[in-house]
DNA sequence: CAGTGGTCTAGACCACCAT
DNA sequence: TGGTGGTCTAGACCACTGC
């Protein structure tokens, strides 16, 4: 069996993990490391760039590859759509539409998504239940510059992301979690008390440069999101 | 110039955002699609990896390569030292050893750690401060097993975070986010009302099996986290 | 300028798995 | 069992950038 990426990005961990490629120290150049490991130099190559790209390492060209004085850690969150999140744990999805209006975007989401004061949004405020539960609530924004057709859709039994996925179903977003306090009408609607801890997610859209969409998407009290690395 | 990676998979997303390859259906195979480009195999396959990573497309042996239904959306965000986090923003980092114990693991964190009821391990509680203002409580638990050296380093003056990454440099975790009230002693400590709604992450490290640590970082309140896709 | 990584090529063998 | 993706090879040219 010949030597394989994985063997040589095994290999090449080992080393950092052990300290024998100490942090900030240079790893040797393909060329000799193919010659090392007896493998052709891409095999080499591949390894080291899925060690660039775990954050173990950076590499420049003439300047050579070195260990990161501190790795770089980072995690990957899956963004499911909340039918699917809640399906897939074997419980029942139901979806209701609360609010729809066609107003001018406020200032925050002007500044936001970088839209004109005076072009329409269409605002939506949805909840989806897991078993008839409350379990999210969708805070929704969609430009009706970039996407006209949103104003004649009925989002009574489709939700605008089920939509948004199926007509816009590749862009650009900035997603961001934090923590907020409950209100009255959150707490109404979510059915905790005002001033729980709720985990919120905003997420803002574009496509090709152009804003498709915001929302803020309220979770129920003690939801969380998990990943591992 | 030949046709690069980087071409076929821009043409080849261009054809999945425009519908000209429909979700469920199948594309073409790698020898067929480096003949439509005129370029090798191989070229065609690293573009075609990188839609599988981002999402797009799902590959198997035989059954060939199909764009997938729905788009997985996932979101990559950093986990940075909060020393770094601090600095990077320009501003004094400050940080204090707030309790340090040595116990036995209460029952949550044998469960999480997978840790034998028996075992030591050593408690401690810290902040973190920006320009001399809370910025995140650390409520940290380290396995003595695994990591005897932890009973007789000086917390006071590095914080255990930054201590683990040197003695551990390469590790497994799992990360999760919620949000919290903040009770009376957090409250306290992040200079904040009780009932304040607070950001937590928690992540449970293990090194080649074995459990090493357990961290519940609290951040003060309005905290978010970014990052974009 | 010269060394390093970035990428493409043309060919090859193999593992997997739907049929 | 045959088609498909997964991977390795040996060689090549080029882009970037530190010296």
């Amino acid at each position: 069996m010949s030597v394989t990426f994985r063997d040589v990005k095994a290999d090449l961990l080992r080393k950092i993990t052990l300290g024998e490629l100490a942090p900030g120290s240079n790893v040797p150049n393909e060329i000799d490391l193919a010659a090392d490991y007896g493998c052709a130099r891409a095999t080499v190559n591949r390894a080291m760039r899925e060690l660039v790209d775990d954050g173990f390492i950076e590499r420049r060209r003439k300047a050579g590859t070195r260990v990161r004085m501190v790795p770089v850690r980072s995690a990957r969150f899956s963004i499911p759509l909340v039918r699917e999140e809640i399906e897939s744990q074997g419980v029942e999805y139901g979806y209701s539409l609360v609010a729809r209006t066609v107003t001018k975007p406020p200032d925050w989401l002007a500044v936001q998504l970088s839209l004109a004061a005076n072009e329409s949004v269409l605002h939506l405020i949805c909840m989806h239940y897991a078993d008839g539960e409350p379990y999210q609530h969708e805070d929704r924004w969609i430009s009706l510059l970039v996407n006209p057709n949103a104003e004649s859709t009925d989002f009574t039994v489709i939700g605008p992301n089920e939509w948004l996925v199926k007509v816009i179903p590749f862009s650009n977003a900035e997603i961001s979690f934090h923590a907020v306090q409950a209100d009255s009408e959150l707490a109404r609607h979510l059915g905790c008390k005002v001033g729980d801890a709720l985990f919120q997610t905003e997420r803002s859209t574009w496509w090709k440069g152009d804003a498709i969409t915001f929302v803020r998407l309220t979770h129920r009290p003690m939801h969380r999101i998990t990943t591992q690395y």
